[in-house]
Formats: structure tokens, C-alpha cells, sequence
DNA sequence: CTAGTTTGTAACCAATTAGTTATTTATTGC
DNA sequence: GCAATAAATAACTAATTGGTTACAAACTAG
């Protein structure tokens, strides 16, 4: 091509961002490196991704994706630091202390599942982040203030149980958030062996109805006096 | 090194065979091939694994693992299919039908929760091939009928607490079998963010064992009438 | 004892991979 | 308008990777 359309570019009458001209838009080709990289990354785990294919996926050029992310480890990081702030940030929006306890609990195990299942991307890096035990992970500083919010939502509704007499005395708010994250994790993420293995097919609609109503029921049978 | 010692080679006065000659030891060798190989998948996945790596913590030359496995993905299927058969013969040995059905239920949940806490590859091995999709399992023709005796002792076990009318009418054996697998799966396989992003180590021994309580309370909680 | 087969080694190869260099083009502060 | 800087491309490189070739030693059947 020859030299820039006077069309899309510089800023507008009101001084504000117009929208970016087509050749030059570091925020955008930022953000569809990290979207390519989350696939690449929940396709084929930190081993088996591959940065051309990455470069490719977001229409970048690869020197690109050393420029903003520094290297493959760090892209990798990026990666999975958005994705965590992604459900923590869901989580943030469903309030929970206008309902009853008991509601409380199986709304956020329903979210909890519903958040799983529209996002096979985040499980798949979780599965490959704890096969290297959390390496990338444990450098990440930014994180663990996310979970002490989740926590002491679940800590407020176990309280409000308890003082009404149908919750059990001994619930430990982590061991609740396991049991509801684990009934919704290991069915999605392993659907494709256990199908297999079962010779039933798990992501049918039917099934998937039937083991979010099986959460919620073994969640709260779980905690219940 | 010149020519073979006489020593430990051909067979012995009964016809059996002696112990292997130092240098040539075909099965000896398959199953070096096969335990280095199951570390290397389990650690890096099936991208991350490195045909050299497996050939050097065998101890054998690479030829070796291609003479008796043709390729890396084919290796990699036998990996799989072994580990499936180990808990699965494992699985064989409890005898449940001496016990009451709660017993028999708890019993089964405390096996499948040993079983992952010993055999940490048997978890990694399966996350790797649900980020495949079930690809090379799916190829795998011998495995079905190992799942049936599962889910038979299950059943057995349920139409015994139902018609001692301890357990609920309407429980799935595939659901429960789930239900167990999944709060085992998740604690350990899951471990390091867990333990991570929660600031708990999920690994001590006292952790541990509340969690494998937690299993049996949860999984009699969610059947019990 | 010997020919054929199996088990094993060392060195090699073509393809792939993460990361770089050299260079050009657009944008922005002054 | 113009120098400084940021964004982008294409082509390259050194190392790694899965898989192979050529060859040698050990075992087995007759």
C-alpha cells in the first residue's frame, strides 16, 4: 500500500480517541494476542501451544507478541491472570445477602457451574497450570486478594444458616467452595473420557440439566443440619 | 566392552527361563519404556513430553522405544490404557458384599480417594487426555468392559440401602460413582492454585484426612433418605 | 555350527520452534 | 513541520525435536 487514508485516524472534535485507523492499534492487537494465546494456551496446555500458531490466530505478526508480552512464559502468565479475574470478577456481581441462606448457597453453586461451563477455556488452564504445580501461578503477586472476597461471602451466608438452625455447626467455607467447584469441574473436564469410558455421552443437554440440579442438591445436603 | 560373559544367560536345568542376561532383556526393557514414559506424560503432558527424555530415564536408546512402541503416540496410549487398567484391577480386589450398604458406599469412597492420593500420575495422565478430547482413549477398543463391574457393584450396593430404605428412590450410580471421583479429583489435581490462591497447603497431612472424611460425609449425605 | 531374527547402539536428518535482527512505517509531543 | 518514539513486517538463526539409517552384538531354530 501506499500512504495512510486521512479517514480513521488521530482524534476526533471533541479530543477524544476516534476509532483506531486499521494499520496502527496497539490496545487492539494487545488484546487479540492474549485472546488467541487463551485458546492456543486451553487447546494444547503451555507444552504443546505454539507462539506461530498464536501469532497467526490473532493475525500478528510474532515479533508483535514478544514486544508486548516479553516471551512465551510470560504471554502464558498474562493469560491466566485475566482468566482468573475473569470468574472472580463474575462472582463480584451476583449478590447473594438479600437471598436466604440456603438460596444464597445454591445460587452461587449454580453460577459456579453455569460459569464452568461457558468457559471450558478456564478449565483447561487450570488443568494445565496445576500440571506444572503452579508455577507460573505462585509468581503471580496481583491474585490473592480476589479469593478472600469469595470467601467471606460464603463465611456471611454459613453465619446467617447456622443462626436460622439449618446449617450444620462445623462447616469449613473452603470445604463448601471445594465440593460445589469440584462436582462442576471434574464432569466438565473430564466429560470426554468419561463418555468414553461410560458409553454416555455427558454434554448431552439433558445430562448437563441433570448434574447442575445433582450440585445443587449434594451441596446442600452436604451442609444441611 | 568385548565379547558376552558366560554368566547369567540362556536357560536354567528345569528349562524356565534364568534371570536375563545383563545385556538383552526385551521385557525388561518394554516395561522401562513404559514406566519412564508414564512419568514424562504425567509431568509435561502429551505436547510437553520429549521422546528423549523418556529414552534417557529408561536408560534405553530412543530406537528402543520406536522398536517397541512405533511412535510417541502410540506410546502414549499404552501409558493410558495401563494406568485405567491399574485402578481398575485395583478396584477389583475390595469385596463389598460382606459389608452394609453405607459401609460399602464409604468403603468405595476411601478407596478411589487412597487410590489418586498414591497414584498422582493416574490424575495427570487423564488431564492430559481430556485437553485432547479423549483423542487417543476414544482409539482404545479394550477398556469398556473393565466399567461395567464398576457400575454393577454400585448398583448392588444402592438396591441393598434402598430396600433397607436408607437410601433416597432416584439415585444414579453413574451420579454417585461421579460425585466421589470428582471431590477426589479436584482436592488433588488441583492442589497447587488451590493452595495457592486460598494461601492453605492443601498437601499437609491434616488437610488430607479431613478431606477424605469430608468425601464419605458428603457422598452418604447426598443418597441418604 | 550356522543362518536368520531380535535386541541394541551411535550418528544422523529434516522439520519445527522460541526468539532475534534489520528495517520500514505510523504516530505524537514540541 | 520535524525529530523521537512506538508499532509493525519479513527474514533469519541456533537449538530442539520426532523419527530414521546403518550397523553390531546376542540369541534361537534347525
Amino acid at each position: 500500500m501506499e500512504k495512510a487514508q486521512a479517514g480513521a485516524r488521530g482524534r476526533n472534535a471533541n479530543g477524544e480517541r476516534a476509532e483506531r485507523s486499521a494499520q496502527r492499534d496497539p490496545e487492539r492487537t494487545r488484546a487479540s494476542i492474549l485472546a488467541a494465546a487463551t485458546k492456543e494456551f486451553a487447546e494444547n496446555g503451555m507444552g504443546g501451544a505454539r507462539v506461530d500458531a498464536i501469532a497467526e490466530r490473532a493475525g500478528i505478526n510474532k515479533r508483535m507478541l514478544y514486544h508486548y508480552f516479553g516471551d512465551k512464559e510470560q504471554l502464558y502468565l498474562a493469560v491466566l491472570e485475566e482468566a482468573y479475574i475473569g470468574i472472580r470478577t463474575a462472582e463480584k456481581s451476583i449478590n447473594l445477602s438479600d437471598l436466604e441462606p440456603e438460596e444464597g448457597i445454591a445460587e452461587l453453586a449454580m453460577f459456579t457451574w453455569r460459569y464452568f461451563l461457558e468457559h471450558p477455556e478456564f478449565l483447561s488452564l487450570l488443568g494445565t497450570e496445576n500440571l506444572h504445580r503452579a508455577r507460573w501461578l505462585r509468581q503471580s503477586t496481583r491474585l490473592k486478594e480476589l479469593h478472600s472476597q469469595l470467601m467471606g461471602k460464603l463465611s456471611e451466608l454459613l453465619d446467617r444458616g447456622r443462626a436460622k438452625g439449618i446449617f450444620r455447626e462445623d462447616v469449613d467455607p473452603l470445604h463448601l467452595y471445594l465440593t460445589m467447584a469440584a462436582l462442576g469441574y471434574f464432569y466438565l473436564s473430564n466429560q470426554y473420557t468419561l463418555s468414553t469410558i461410560f458409553g454416555r455421552d455427558l454434554a448431552e443437554r439433558a445430562s448437563l440439566e441433570g448434574w447442575e440440579r445433582h450440585i445443587v442438591h449434594v451441596t446442600l445436603a452436604s451442609i444441611r443440619r
